[in-house]
DNA sequence: CTGAAAGCGCTAACAT
DNA sequence: ATGTTAGCGCTTTCAG
């Protein structure tokens, strides 16, 4: 079973102990700084450790109860903007920290979650970050227990324990559709992201804020469930336009969503933003390159993934730091999907 | 899973031989299923690991020498398109065998390089993937004599010793140039990648075999450096429009530093592509999103994860298994980027 | 088949 | 200040 090739001569400790004629602990020392060593002993452990290229064994190290540098990612999937964009801020801040990255991909099964995490955190990472996760009130608790640091990104709804860094969902939205409604639109439609997910209720909360407050009439029929994917967009969109008053303009909960909202209202020949004005929510940088760009509201990813990872390190410092939750800004990004209303 | 043991309490391999009655190296037994174990024995074992929760140690499975089920992966960066696209069809394989991801990100610093893959060869990791190595020779030697499976994926050029998935850089550049000449362009200037990266030069051989088939005189003012990057491109197309015979095209290198060339020829108030014809190669998700579209030669980013990935579990499974070197076909993706040559 | 015992490379007491 | 000694949780002989 086991590979009859693993043998493979790595520089250990002991070997640099050996060439440098002290022992093994007192190389560690000097790795890790612990303690004071004699200088001329120092002098001579890092020499042999370059003569040699010494590595350090993370796992032993991890085993033995050091630290790591390496911190732990969940997320649902990659490859589409979203998800891409905040590993990019997060890599950041990490690589200024010298910390390495482990990535884990759950492609949104939620039984690999708590797993995921109970491996992490048992010794191989410093600290987590969760993007998006879709269960985490279990294992949560029991990371909180543990004193473990971790950061939340983008899910704030399950407690009120965690720390965690989002953007304004509820304003966000807000001001999306007051843009929308300047445009003259009476007849909003909203599709909707996976109910589980606090930032799908957030936006959908912005909505019908902004509807109340506006004395516009509130019809549930105009808020279709989009599922936060091109495909589940798409669908809503044509639901909404099978409607016997479709809306005027459509709010997608994300931009993935809305640009599957583009494709249906596409595929009954409209155009956009002359029959059908059209608007996203994230920003991802597909929004602003398509033809014509999506107006959208633009969530800061690259800083909610700085962001996150800068306090994630704060809590590395010092784990019993106060919980700490981070709203970053939204921002109405008016680009060329929206226009003023006209009746037929 | 019953909750009433506490989560998060670390569950190991004695404990669950203790709550079985076994001894922990039966429990070993079951996990890696390596030995016949009595049934009733594997049944109890089973049922003890399920009831208090266990998830394997990493770091003390791969210190023992046992097998991880993760890939290590080295990236010189993250975030833009291609490593991106990349990453997530790598990310598409190893799911489908269960296996996780160690994702280390260079930042172009050379230095890091063998220290990321010497860290990841001593356990942690059963195979390697290297994207875009930038001096892979070093290690790369050392690798193999450790028999440790790893693939390279877009670097052909330092060895014939390494499995490596890539595009036909050549031929898709010839394609690309080829196209050009048809629409009537006879001066083609031409902003070359990294000279280090083999990529590079084969697709800089492309551009130079076309002139030469076609008969067209090749003048080595029209070859300009742009590094892959963006403000890259742009300086190349400063450069390049400020010769005294300009280029009626300009074929990038690579995608992002046709956005800077783009972004040059903008700034002299040229338009595209009536003034100018402009080529990139890769296609990340950008190029076609953008106004006018970028006509490019298509790179398949995501087949090539994924293969490499394929063909590094074929390497874990079998470490004596031949080199294989891979290149998939590129794609002449025609956009809005090109037009016809007019002498003004 | 299965238990006992020996490490993997490292850190952290515990003695000096 | 530094060597010695225990493990961390696991895999893998080696005896039964």
């Amino acid at each position: 079973m086991l590979s009859d090739d693993k043998p493979f001569s790595n520089v250990t400790i002991k070997d640099v102990a050996k060439v440098a004629g002290v022992s093994h602990a007192t190389v560690s020392r000097v790795i890790n700084n612990t303690t004071k060593v004699a200088d001329d002993k120092r002098e001579r452990i890092l020499d042999a450790m370059d003569r040699l290229g010494y590595v350090p064994n993370m796992q032993a190290r991890s085993l033995a109860g050091g630290r790591t540098k390496v911190i732990g990612l969940l997320v649902p999937d990659i490859g589409n903007g979203y998800t891409g964009t905040i590993i990019e801020g997060i890599d950041a801040e990490l690589s200024a920290h010298d910390y390495d990255m482990m990535l884990y991909t759950t492609h949104h099964r939620k039984v690999k979650e708590p797993i995921y995490v109970q491996s992490l955190t048992q010794g191989m990472a410093a600290g987590l970050l969760l993007l998006l996760p879709v269960d985490p009130s279990a294992y949560l608790e029991g990371l909180r227990r543990k004193k473990f640091p971790y950061v939340v990104i983008d899910h704030q709804g399950f407690d009120n324990f965690s720390s965690t860094v989002g953007a304004t969902n509820r304003q966000g939205v807000y001001d999306g559709i007051t843009y929308l409604i300047e445009l003259g639109h009476r007849r909003i439609g909203f599709v909707s992201g996976p109910d589980m997910m606090s930032c799908s209720m957030e936006r959908l909360a912005g909505y019908r804020a902004v509807l109340n407050d506006q004395g516009i009439s509130y019809d549930d029929r105009l808020i279709v469930p989009g599922n936060h994917t091109q495909l589940g967009g798409y669908k809503a969109c044509v639901q909404l336009l099978d409607l016997e008053k479709p809306p005027s303009a459509i709010f997608a909960a994300n931009d993935v969503s809305a640009f599957g909202v583009i494709d249906a209202a596409r595929a009954r020949g409209m155009h956009i933003p002359d029959d059908i004005s059209i608007m996203g929510f994230d920003d991802i940088p597909q929004a602003g390159w398509m033809t014509p760009a999506l107006t959208t509201v633009r969530q800061p990813l690259f800083a909610m993934g700085r962001q996150a990872a800068k306090m994630l390190f704060e809590f590395i410092e010092e784990p019993k730091g106060p919980m700490r939750r981070l709203q970053l800004s939204t921002e109405l990004v008016i680009r060329e999907t929206c226009a003023r209303f006209k009746d037929i």
